[in-house]
DNA sequence: GCGATATATATCAAGCCAATATAGGGGCTC
DNA sequence: GAGCCCCTATATTGGCTTGATATATATCGC
């Protein structure tokens, strides 16, 4: 298993986000969110096992009123154990998408329904290549190949769509004659 | 919820797929593996729970030797709420990359590491594209459509990741210049 | 002054995946 | 014909993850 939840907050550490809450966020608005999530549920149990392993050391930083923030940061160790764990054989790409599965089933929808959904989910695609833009300065070169990467992935996955969509309309107007009439011309 | 279990299985029943073997190899090797994952522990409960919501019809067909065959189909009920699911706001695309996450930490590699990691990329989305062309006969049109779009997108990513890869190889060697030099490539 | 948002840690129920168990058939090699 | 692996087919379980929630305070807009 070469990605669990301690390699990813790892790689997080090791991109200089150092706590629960920054880790977070790092997949959810940064760096990883378009390839990788994780969850506070996955996060605070898998600093907990790094620290017993010594692959991380903590600090508690006391501040006013806020609550305690606890500051970690990766080893020597905690780096040797990320870098082996990114040169096992990587498990493949694995796309969820409700979208493209909605889509598979556009004869049980009116061709308005499906629209709707082709516009939706193109736009979702511009808004993240946008998204993906805003992140930190001078990244390492690997950060900064996958934001250019990104970027054009999802540009171009929308204009794919755009460009593929005529025909699923022009197919679904020739299954049902009435909606390219316009009125009852039966089946 | 939108996509839970049991809806992926009512919408693989529609497909034609009629019992969890089948289902299964549908989100394995099937019209669904680019978009969609299911497996035997959340197949079998969930058609279960449809049997006893009245939303599928099941018939045992005893065979000879092999175990008996439970074979399921979509009613008219389970084909509505379906259509209900699949209207309800969907999530948006989840990707989860491996490999788009190793690379992210390509300056703790040597770049002969990152360039097979480069390789195997690229050429697996290039596997994956023929790997979709495969697929039943005169599916209904979001299906057909389906097909066409994640094959040309498939071949568009890895020929994105073809095309950046040389700004992230030159990258690494200026961040070292000894590799560029060519004395001591440790590999 | 009031609700909304942000910081920050932590836990839990529900759900899902990967692996395993069971069981017979077909095909392959030696 | 003995051993072995793969295919069909259903079912269960352990362990992990997600999403929601709890707690506590500060700041910002209005």
């Amino acid at each position: 298993m070469p990605l669990d939840s301690k390699t990813l907050c790892l790689g997080a550490l090791d991109a200089g986000y150092n706590t629960g809450y920054d880790i977070r966020k790092a997949f959810e608005d940064g760096p990883f969110q378009l390839y990788q999530s994780l969850s506070y549920g996955s996060i605070y149990p898998a600093l907990n096992a790094l620290l017993a392993d010594g692959l991380v050391t903590c600090t508690e930083q006391a501040q006013d009123g806020r609550p305690d923030k606890k500051v970690y940061a990766i080893t020597e160790a905690g780096r040797t154990a990320l870098r082996a764990a990114l040169l096992q054989p990587l498990g493949f790409d694995r796309l969820r998408s409700e979208f493209m599965f909605a889509l598979a089933f556009a004869h049980l929808m009116s061709p308005g329904q499906v629209s709707r959904l082709l516009d939706d989910y193109a736009r979702g695609y511009r808004e993240l290549a946008e998204d993906l833009a805003c992140t930190d300065a001078d990244p390492p070169p690997g950060r900064r190949f996958l934001v250019r990467l990104g970027q054009e992935g999802c540009l171009t996955w929308a204009r794919c769509v755009e460009k593929h969509r005529a025909a699923l309309e022009a197919d679904l107007t020739a299954r049902d004659p009435a909606v390219a009439a316009g009125a009852g011309t039966g089946d």
